[in-house]
RNA sequence: CGGGGCGUAGCGCAGCCUGGUAGCGCGCCUGCCUUGGGCGCAGGAGGUCGCGGGUUCAAGUCCCGCCGCCCCGACCA
């Protein structure tokens, strides 16, 4: 711990923010000297958030140890070889960054290391003896993000801690990922964050089960559903709810075909003369799911939710259907899709439509519907049909677990935990031999963090108009101490609060500067750091500086001698 | 990938419609002054006007092409 001169750091802040900037995170790490862009999606990181960055990478680092973990250091570089072993050289598509080496050979910049570390366990691991095994590393990863947005928010290049954990059996996962669960919550409680676990979507990691921990902001680009009566969070990539029971009333014995001409939307049906109220309608959809349509049914006023159609279909990728792949297969195009007799491909209805009796669909004939649809007897009797669970819930609805009703509300992601199973064990065969002789794929979990996302997340959280306010564990210095004017006896009395407060543990950012004290304040402000003691005249004509912490409005005259004592008593605090 | 916007000094912007010596604020440098919340005055440095091509006596300005960045959507461990 030593004191940093302002005056000979590079700390470029700036009064404006970039006109492109447009969430707070952005805009201030811009302003504070903490960032500046290179290309879309990839920043350089400046001396004031290396420091940051560096804190919270040695909190993660403690937590992994503290269960166990390994750190390793893998490359970046990968062989095509092994993404094609996992089957992901495929999956994986646009997103991944790909390149040739000079013999033409394929290579990719990694996005995650499962490959990597499970060919590590494939090659090495030999017995259940050895099991478990809890490996990490803190790498960058790439990912060729179709939009990078928000500052650091969404890049193509970031950090990320990323854990794998191997064990013999399904027991022994949920013990590994227990332990990550428990050591994630240290480490964003230690780093400042309010967050919440929520029940995720796998995606293209595969695998069992899944949480993620969000922090709750409106710069965030997933939503959450929880319930404020009980635990119950969910990414709305799984989430469900209750929601009332339509009372259809008795339909005809068939359906019907009538004229639609012209009504492509479930809104023109329910216009006149049609009247037909969107939650009597069925919205029928198509997609492609691993290169083989698949057909998605749900209620007129619900929204298909992607996630969850590609959880049902068990595909790597789903896609929605071309305009033009749509009539070969349906006899219609898109506006008058229906299921009813509709045999060419699976058939997935969403859950809350089971029961339903006398709805109105297309009759996969171009400006027909038919009503008097019987959910059960026209379309889940047919064996390519089944019910799945596909609607995206709404804000309001009841949660799925107690009488509560669900809140909705934009968060970002800044961890994520899967039990990923023996998905990468079975296809880069990784095994060992149990007690029994017996030889049985590893069960592995993965763990990610995003490092610069916590960096973005805690100012999200904690700033005003003045700038950052950084959590003490995080901020890239603790202290600062400012010398409101020239005089020699200025400097003296600072550099021994200085020399205190390094005492206390504290990085200290000494503000030597030759500028005038407004200039000081406002970069202290912006910077974010936790702890100002200004040194200035008025104060000390009675022997006293101002203590004052970012997060709150007061300021305290105490004697220069007893600062030591007061930052020690802060840094003693919860938190 | 579809739609929209923007690229002029380090940052924020004007100038472009209607072609004719490239401007403003902040920042930076020098001096004086001031000195507790981004002081004041004076002087100064700094720009291939994103790149390439075209039209023209003349292009920041008009035309064509390209590149980059941002936003919305699609997409997305």
């Amino acid at each position: 711990m030593n004191a940093a001169r302002f005056s000979q750091l590079f700390i470029p802040t700036l009064k404006d923010a970039p006109a492109d900037a447009q969430v707070a995170s952005h805009k201030l790490l811009v302003r504070a000297g903490f960032i500046r862009q290179l290309g879309a999606g990839i920043y350089d990181y400046l001396p004031l958030a290396k420091r940051t960055l560096s804190k919270i990478e040695a909190i993660v680092r403690e937590e992994m140890d503290a269960i166990g973990g390994q750190e390793f250091y893998l490359p970046a570089l990968h062989p095509a070889e092994i993404w094609r072993e996992s089957g992901r050289w495929e999956v994986m598509g646009d997103n991944m960054f790909r390149l040739k080496d000079r013999k033409g050979g394929d290579y990719a910049l990694g996005m995650t290391h499962e490959e990597v570390f499970t060919a590590i366990a494939r090659d090495e691991l030999r017995s259940y003896r050895q099991l478990p095994q809890v490996w990490y590393q803190i790498q960058t990863k790439f990912r060729d993000e179709p939009r990078p947005k928000s500052g650091l928010l969404r890049v193509r290049q970031f950090t990320m801690k990323d854990a794998y954990s191997f064990d013999v059996d399904q027991a022994g996962l949920d013990r590994s990922y227990d332990a990550q669960r428990r050591a994630y919550e240290k480490i964003f409680t230690r780093c400042g964050l309010d967050f919440v676990a929520v029940q995720a979507h796998s995606g293209a990691m595969g695998g069992s089960g899944s949480q993620e921990f969000m922090v709750r902001t409106d710069a965030g680009e997933d939503l959450v559903a929880a319930c404020p009566r009980c635990r119950y969070a969910a990414n709305t990539e799984t989430a469900t709810s209750r929601i009332p029971a339509e009372q259809d009333g008795a339909g005809p014995a068939t359906v019907e075909r009538f004229a639609t001409p012209g009504a492509l939307t479930i809104e023109a049906l329910e216009r006149a003369p049609h009247a037909v109220p969107a939650r009597r309608q069925l919205k029928t959809l198509v997609y492609v799911a691993d290169e083989r349509p698949v057909v998605a049914v749900v209620r007129g006023d619900q929204d298909l939710n992607e996630a969850k159609l590609q959880t049902a279909t068990g595909a790597a990728v789903i896609r929605p259907a071309r305009p033009e792949e749509i009539p070969p297969l349906m006899g219609a195009r898109a506006g008058s899709l229906g299921a009813v007799g509709f045999a060419r491909a699976p058939v997935l209805v969403d859950a809350s439509l089971g029961e339903r009796v006398n709805m109105v669909t297309g009759a996969n004939e171009d400006g027909f519907h038919v009503r008097g649809v019987d959910v059960k007897r026209e379309i889940l009797s047919q064996p390519n049909a089944r019910l799945a669970d596909l609607r995206t819930v709404r804000a309001g609805e009841g949660c799925p677990r107690c009488d509560g009703a669900l809140d909705l509300f934009k968060a970002l992601e800044v961890g994520h935990i899967f039990k990923l199973g023996t998905k990468y064990s079975v296809s880069m065969k990784a095994s060992v031999l149990k007690a029994d002789g017996t030889e049985v794929p590893i069960v592995m979990g993965c763990y990610g963090i995003g490092v610069e996302r916590i960096m973005a997340a805690a100012i999200e959280l904690w700033h005003d108009e003045n700038g950052i306010i950084w959590p003490l564990s995080i901020a890239p210095y603790g202290a600062t101490v400012l010398t409101l004017g020239k005089e020699p006896e200025l400097a003296k009395v600072a550099e021994e609060v200085v020399a205190a407060l390094s005492q206390a543990g504290l990085d200290v950012l000494y503000d030597d500067r030759d500028e005038r004290a407004g200039v000081k304040f406002k970069d202290a402000d912006l910077l974010g750091i936790p702890i100002r003691v200004a040194v200035g005249k008025k104060g000390l004509a009675e022997g006293k500086v101002e203590w004052k912490l970012r997060r709150g409005k007061q300021v305290d005259l105490v004697p220069a001698a007893q600062v030591g004592a007061k930052a020690k008593a802060l840094l003693a605090e919860p938190r």
